[in-house]
DNA sequence: AGCGGTGTATCACATGTTATGATACACCCA
DNA sequence: TGGGTGTATCATAACATGTGATACACCGCT
């Protein structure tokens, strides 16, 4: 677990997916939970860059699709801040969620199982309760 | 949606996603569902090669992973066989649900939702039904 | 023994993604 | 003006994916 702190913020980055989307789906998951206040500034490239021990182009990629999604506000000489509008956080999670879900059903489905396999198959499941 | 079929199959290929994991895919769905029948002989790397208009490489790399799954067995000279073993059949659909399971989870613990939320979510979940 | 259908191995080649490393530019604020 | 920002653009490399082609190994059948 290589784990690299910048800040209050701390990742961890593997090579089982590219860094630049874990570096997204960290702060998607950071701000979604309340972890990262909405409007605060995060890391510069340079910084997080320098953080994680990869190239500032990495992180670019990685602050520019979270502008795309409109997680963040990026201030061309000022830096890049998580939005301020809870509004367009809230819609996010439920955006992320219900994709998720819906590759998850559609796996489950090809694989011959009924939403109630799958309700059964969930409440049994005991895994992450520690978290 | 551009489908093909050979014999009595019929395949659905886009280009989201790798060919070779397509085809995996959508032989695990067949057999797990029972549409494909365990013991029975699937199309030849070349026969099928043709029919979904790739080569036979893409296909061999699909097939040599279902190999290594445990869900074919390969006969030198004979053909590319479903396993016989309902056993093996049953084994892999249980743990290819289970990744599914763990992966969801976890993506879904990310974003904040408790299994109490998702299992709410999922039986809300109006989709696939008239599959 | 030979033929035809199998799976298998190995090239060369092309393309796209991911990541690095470097450089330069544009912008903002103190 | 300087220093910290984001941004753009190269060149380069590694890897995954896919194509196209060729050759080989094996099996069952006649």
């Amino acid at each position: 677990m290589d784990e690299r702190r910048v800040g209050s913020l701390s990742f961890r980055i593997d090579y089982s997916q590219p860094i630049y989307e874990q570096i997204v789906q960290q702060f998607q998951s950071s701000v979604v939970k309340g972890e990262i206040e909405r409007g605060s500034k995060i890391p510069s490239v340079r910084e997080l860059a320098q953080a994680l021990h990869v190239t500032p182009n990495t992180v670019m990629h990685a602050y520019q699709e979270m502008e795309r999604s409109g997680l963040t506000e990026t201030r061309r000489g000022q830096g890049t801040f998580i939005t301020s509008s809870q509004e367009q956080i809230e819609q996010l999670r439920t955006k992320l969620a219900d994709v998720a879900i819906q590759q998850f059903m559609q796996r489950m489905s090809d694989l011959g199982y009924s939403k109630r396999d799958i309700l059964r198959l969930i409440e049994a499941n005991e895994r992450d309760e520690e978290r």
